[in-house]
DNA sequence: GGTGCGATTGCA
DNA sequence: GCAATCGCACCA
C-alpha cells in the first residue's frame, strides 16, 4: 500500500519520503506486508545515513501469540511493545545481538515487527538476518522505545513491492511456540 | 538471590 | 554440530 496519506511534508517545502504514525498504527500482519520494500534509514553520529530496503520481517501479533515477547504479560523488557505504534523495540539476543522491532497497533495491544533482512537500495547496507540487521545500522538498546519519527531512526517509502513477489512462511526460531509456530507471519521477497 | 535460556551468528 | 555471552523472566 502506498497511499498518498503516508507521505508528509517537511516543515520547509520538501516532501519528504518518512513514513508517519497512522502507518504503524494498524494490524500487524497488514504492517509486516507493507513494510517490505521500504527504507531503513539511520543516521550515524558522524552524520551519515545509512539506508537499506527492507527484505524480510516477521509479525509477533498480539498477547496471545506464543512466539512473542509480550506473550506472558508486560515486563520491562518488553514495554515497548505495548506502546502505540511508531517507535522501536530494541531487545538483546543470546547476549550477543542486538534485533530490531517495529512496534505496531493501538497502545495496550502488544504487537511488533520483527526487521529481519535489508537490500542495499543504493549506497545502502545489506543485512541478512536480524543480528546483521542491528549491527550494520549501528542499533541498540539505546533505540529501545526510540521514535521512528525521530532523527536517528526511521523508515521511508520504497518501491512498491508486489504481491507476486512476496513469500510467506512460518517464522524462525519459535518451535517452542505450539500451533503458533506454524501461522505464516514471516514475509520475504522471492529473490 | 539463584538459575536457565533465547525472535542468532559464525566457525569447526 | 555447537559455543559465545548476558539481560531478564521466573522461582524461591
Amino acid at each position: 500500500m502506498t497511499a498518498r496519506r503516508d507521505i508528509e511534508a517537511s516543515s520547509g517545502d520538501r516532501i519528504t519520503r518518512r513514513l508517519k504514525r497512522s502507518f504503524y498504527v494498524r494490524p500487524t500482519l497488514e504492517v509486516a506486508r507493507d513494510l517490505l520494500g521500504r527504507t531503513l534509514c539511520r543516521k550515524l553520529p558522524d552524520g551519515r545515513t545509512l539506508r537499506g530496503r527492507i527484505t524480510e520481517v516477521e509479525a509477533y501479533d498480539g498477547p496471545r501469540d506464543r512466539a512473542s515477547h509480550a506473550h506472558r504479560g508486560r515486563t520491562p523488557r518488553n514495554a515497548p511493545m505495548f506502546e502505540r505504534g511508531g517507535i522501536a523495540y530494541v531487545y538483546l539476543i543470546y547476549g550477543i545481538h542486538h534485533c530490531l522491532n517495529v512496534v505496531t497497533g493501538e497502545c495496550g495491544y502488544p504487537a511488533a515487527v520483527l526487521v529481519r533482512a535489508t537490500d542495499p537500495p543504493a549506497h545502502g547496507a545489506r543485512a541478512a538476518g536480524p543480528g546483521l540487521v542491528a549491527r550494520a545500522f549501528a542499533i541498540d538498546r539505546r533505540h529501545d522505545g526510540a521514535s521512528l519519527s525521530g532523527g536517528e531512526l526511521w523508515l521511508e517509502h520504497g518501491a512498491p513491492v508486489s504481491d507476486r513477489v512476496v513469500s510467506r512462511t512460518a517464522r524462525v526460531g519459535v518451535a517452542y511456540a505450539g500451533a503458533w509456530a506454524h501461522r505464516r507471519y514471516r514475509f520475504l521477497m522471492k529473490r
